[in-house]
DNA sequence: TTTCTCAAAAGATATAGACATAAGGCGTAA
DNA sequence: TTACGCCTTATGTCTATATCTTTTGAGAAA
């Protein structure tokens, strides 16, 4: 076969970080491309596309494609379920349910997970262990309008985590994160001392614009989440 | 125009979102679904192949196609450069050297940056400060055997990150995030107590195979790294 | 039974050609 | 001069067809 999309693109970056092809600088068009490639436009295209995509140059129609001044760093960060992420470490994985209890939304739940007056939720406080340590800990509420049946299912043996995954999958979600200082009871649970920076993630996730669920994890002392780009 | 990768892509979305494609099932392959949607095959391709990039089906030659059992949740984190950051928050941003020094490196940082014994190294110390208030703290180390032009420049009125991303553009790199206790000089800086739990993102910077620049950046107090998705 | 080989199946990609769409730029009219 | 509108151009996408590559499963051989 002629020249694959894959060489074309991996050339364009090539001169682009060999410096042929200035930032800012404006490149020859799909057509002229793919001429002097001798392959087909659409094959330009494709590497052409993902190069934009990967935030490498700038597209625009009838302008023209040109190389981005300030190329895009972007990172792709896979959200992972905490039993899978401890089991890639190679870590024996362990789950304990801590509390579980159906109660009226509290006023700043009710207006952070954007609940009705008299919504109510199911309170779950959960562990996670990585060869016997403490890992994670979780703290989550569900908004039992939306999911009623979790307030019938006993959380005991697999973590609400996996279960709403496998009950409602494709969820829209937003997630953050930040440093929280360990009060008494996480410091307890965690293993560490009151007071320690500990590295939490919040999550948030709707399905159809429903509120679903709002979870603090929040990690032992020294978590990193790393990424390479 | 007929049906667009748009259209068919959403319309698969929304059959395995509604349920009529289960987690797990396996779905047609894409000359037959080529034919129920009247359209060619390569749009077909084009609509699968963004679905299993999203992580939401999987496919493999042969074995044909399935809904992924857990989906894959991702999401796209822009590293943006702490200026255009603040800026984008509606604030000034103001950037001011701290301390600059080129010196032998360290025996810690020889290690983590995979220096020789007697390479020098330039550190400085910078802060970013959004309308007025500490933002963010740097502290960087550029490997000047790598870059030796990095210690006749002067940065005083650029932030080293913007000087390197214009004078070596296309790097590979790895980022962590983690959380940090203030301590007493930090805590100075960033204008809050020492002991606080602060936000901090760790990068290593790489241009074929020579590492480029570690850096430390301390967040402000409070500060959250959000995503969608 | 187990292992190896090979053919078929399904996705991955290339091609040539066509039309769609967005937007820059020029010409014309106010 | 300014504003509007058309034309051109570059990218975006679709079609139809063909070939390549990977992987699986069946059948052959050990």
């Amino acid at each position: 076969m002629s020249i694959t999309y894959r060489e074309v693109k991996a050339d364009i970056l090539r001169q682009i970080t060999q410096g042929e092809l200035a930032p800012g600088s404006s490149m020859p068009n799909e057509v002229d491309l793919a001429a002097s490639y001798g392959c087909a436009r659409a094959t330009v295209n494709r590497a052409m596309r993902e190069l934009a995509d990967d935030g490498i140059i700038e597209r625009r129609r009838k302008a023209g494609t040109r190389v981005r001044l300030n190329p895009i760093r972007q990172v792709r960060l896979n959200i992972p379920i905490v039993g899978q992420e401890i089991e890639e470490l190679g870590a024996a994985y362990r789950y304990a349910l801590v509390h579980g209890q159906a109660e009226p939304a509290p006023n700043w739940l009710r207006a952070r997970m954007a609940l009705k007056r008299d919504d109510r939720v199911l309170h779950l406080t959960c562990m996670h262990y990585a060869d016997g340590a403490p890992y994670q800990h979780e703290d989550r509420w569900i908004n039992l309008g939306a999911l009623p049946e979790a307030e019938q299912h006993d959380f005991s043996d697999i973590g609400p985590n996996e279960w709403l995954v496998s009950t409602v999958p494709f969820t829209e979600a937003q997630i953050s994160f930040h440093a929280v200082q360990a009060d008494a009871t996480i410091a307890d649970y965690l293993d560490c001392t009151e007071g320690d920076a500990l590295f939490q993630a919040e999550r948030m996730t709707w399905l159809e614009g429903q509120t679903i669920t709002f979870v603090q994890l929040t990690y032992r002392r020294g978590h990193r989440l790393t990424m390479q780009y």
